[in-house]
DNA sequence: ACCTGAACACCGTTCAAGT
DNA sequence: ACCTGAACACCGTTCAAGT
């Protein structure tokens, strides 16, 4: 009975989070949790349970997204050279954060709140970044006075015009090209 | 009767943009249009009446902005180097379209939106700055290379991140100069 | 002409009642 | 333990009824 009881749990959890995936997916991170619900045929009080906030759940759904770019961070800087690490790992990282609407947002808000649920793997997301810029400052590729707060501040700008426009992957990574070689001539 | 029915109509339109204007600037631009005309005084339908769209109604509130962007365009043309103005320009745009938060999200989506009731403010304003763009680039002060779309995709980056975030000008400022001198050296 | 607010169809969130 | 859905307090938007 419990055994039976912990299986139809799991199975629900499972279900929220292919019916969230969908939903956010095609509505964006701001899509009705109702909807998510229904989606899955379960009371909305089961996904309340299961996610207790918004965030919890799309916590839930871009975990693995956070590993792999923390994974990608270390590959990249074993075998590239660290300038083409940084831009390739930039690039990585708006094509990522982009697999939903919304999500952008909902990082940098997570990033400037301690508490939020999404706060430890955002966390994760802006050390990566650093080491990778760190290693490119190391060997005179970027400008030693850039931070990582300033770095990642503006490559989510670009993740965030990205997210709200019907913009390809040629001009997301120009954007990422021009803010690494910079306007001025 | 009529010249009464008249002066209530323009004084309803006052009073909701003076409610509008408070309740946006607390609490973004998407905020409850409900609280608004609470706040006006006024009946729900009278708010439809007056402004039948947000969008129509944030218009009404930003054209000031819009106009003084585009006025101050024109000044710093004629009154500071082109490399200067271009910056300068900048600093005064993610300035302004932070006066409300959510604006800057506004602004990029009626871009790419042109029945908007805000495109043709916003079409004025990227008019503005391509102009400052062109004037920079005439005197080799920025690369040829670039365009208006990808300078104002750029800045209106920065301009949603520092919406989202609890920046202070020096930051955005910085933010702004990273973007025009680039990270890479 | 213009204003009003009830009405409709939705939300997010909680919690007593069920198994 | 877990699930359910009614209940509450809100929305955005429309539209018949009033002046």
């Amino acid at each position: 009975m419990v055994e039976a009881s912990r299986a139809d749990a799991r199975r629900n959890h499972e279900r929220l989070l292919i019916a969230a995936h969908e939903v956010f997916g095609k509505e964006g991170s701001e899509s009705s949790l109702r909807e998510i619900a229904r989606r899955a045929g379960v009371g909305i009080g089961t996904l309340y349970r299961h996610f207790p906030t918004r965030e919890s759940l799309l916590e839930a759904l871009i975990r693995d997204s956070v590993e792999q770019l923390r994974d990608r961070a270390d590959q990249l800087a074993r075998t590239v050279p660290p300038e083409r690490a940084l831009i390739t790992w930039l690039q990585d990282f708006v094509q990522r954060t982009n697999s939903y609407g919304g999500m952008p947002a909902a990082i940098v808000a997570a990033l400037h709140n301690r508490r939020s649920d999404l706060y430890a793997s955002c966390e994760a997301m802006r050390v990566a970044a650093g080491e990778l810029l760190a290693r490119a400052q190391q060997v005179g590729a970027v400008r030693p006075d850039v931070t990582a707060t300033e770095l990642f501040a503006l490559a989510s700008g670009v993740a965030l015009v990205a997210d709200q426009m019907p913009y390809g992957k040629a001009l997301v990574d120009r954007l990422l090209t021009l803010m690494m070689s910079g306007l001025a001539r």
